[in-house]
DNA sequence: CGATGGTATGACAGAATTGTGACAGTAGCA
DNA sequence: TGCTACTGTCACAATTCTGTCATACCATCG
């Protein structure tokens, strides 16, 4: 979730200010002060974004640009243009190179910030949005709810990704450990006891419809969906 | 998508040279050889962006751009000006004149097709002019009202783009920074919480009607314009 | 049958997210 | 030029969600 932004910039005062704001929201900053450092980081670790000033010692920001966009590996890689030039012209010169946007100095953190998410939302990889059908149940992602025998059931962000998960792995045991992984996520830290609670949430919402069932508890084990 | 642009340029050469270009990259030229002709043909359609030439027969080009800018109807048609003058002084009276952008004879078909794809990406997004019924509303887009069970509903610009685009969208869950791409543009940067006034001012105008139940919140992923 | 280890449930406080009213700056309009 | 309506932001209120407990419940086994 936390992506890495590589921040090539040879003023030491903007490269902080940059640092600060990035972090700031979230993100983590690497920072290079030219394109050869720019390449070595990117060699070392593909970045999800990169943040470019068109002016760099050596070889331009554009044509680092063009390197990125050439070599197979790099250029899905969304690239920001940081210019202090005001000319409409170099803008799209800067687009043309391969940008995905640009932004003039001076800048608003705001405005930086803003660019930045929207890009790396662009990019963002696009996840399972088709609709899942399973035991009776049809959950559609992108309507973030659940038919079921045509009554619409709404569940919080939780008990949704954990049905969603469910539905697209059936007849199989998850142990509390495993569900944590898969729905969680690999790095957070919360008691396996609390799989226990969200699984009572699922079956509370899912029981109206008495498909509450799809639910079973295997002792000792873990809980699986499955439809018999 | 494909986007309408008016060549508005007195040369024969040149505007075949720009109609195939145009043309070439997907969009519809329409030529104009001077500033009366252009003007017809924008009274009869508005074209998604104008490339217009600085030196025209009768009045001038910047003449035409102030036209342009004067008029509300017109107001927000991009125009890249074209201009055989290099002088600094000409390109600030081009941009002042309410040019979006300016690009000087000689020019690559290349960089020209740059600046058009910039331009045209900047634009906040159109609606159509169709009626759309959904959730038991009426939209007109023509007469800019909404129908809701014979009772008319007046809405601001911005409450009313983000309904259209509700009831177009349907059933669907939109995140508030998709919204914001989708309703305020692209290159509008503006908080996200900004989405959660404008939705609670829609709600407000449709609560009267009780229609505002149709607006819905996504704890955790955003709104959904839903009947059930 | 009672002991034991595992699971279900209800309650809760803190965290996270969303709703609202107010406000200042702007743009549109007469 | 004033006036009105519209916008984007905030700060704060209201609401919902989460993770943990303590406790009740249940199956299994000695």
């Amino acid at each position: 979730m936390t992506a890495n932004i590589l921040v090539v910039e040879d003023e030491a005062a903007i490269q902080e200010l940059l640092a600060f704001n990035i972090t700031q929201c979230g993100y983590r900053a690497i920072e290079a002060y030219d394109a050869d450092g720019a390449w070595t980081h990117i060699n070392h670790e593909l970045p999800d974004l990169i943040l470019l000033d068109w002016m760099l010692p050596g070889s331009s920001g554009v044509e680092l640009a063009r390197r990125l966009r050439a070599n197979q590996r790099t250029r899905n890689i969304p690239i920001i243009m940081l210019t202090a030039r005001t000319d409409e012209r170099d803008k799209i010169l800067g687009l043309e190179s391969g940008a995905d946007d640009y932004i003039t100095k001076p800048f608003s953190p705001r405005e930086l910030m803003a660019r930045i998410r929207a890009v790396l939302r662009r990019r963002a990889p696009q996840m399972s949005d088709e609709t899942v059908v399973a035991g009776g149940l049809e959950l559609s992602p992108t309507m973030h709810r659940i038919n079921a025998n045509g009554v619409m059931i709404d569940l919080g962000p939780t008990e949704f990704r954990l049905l969603h998960f469910f539905m697209t792995h059936p007849e199989r045991v998850y142990s509390r450990s495993q569900l944590l992984d898969h729905v969680w996520g690999d790095h957070v830290f919360v008691e396996e006891r609390t799989v226990d609670v969200h699984i009572r949430r699922l079956r509370q919402a899912l029981e109206p419809s008495s498909f509450d069932s799809l639910i079973q508890t295997v002792r000792g084990s873990g809980y699986r969906f499955s439809s018999s």
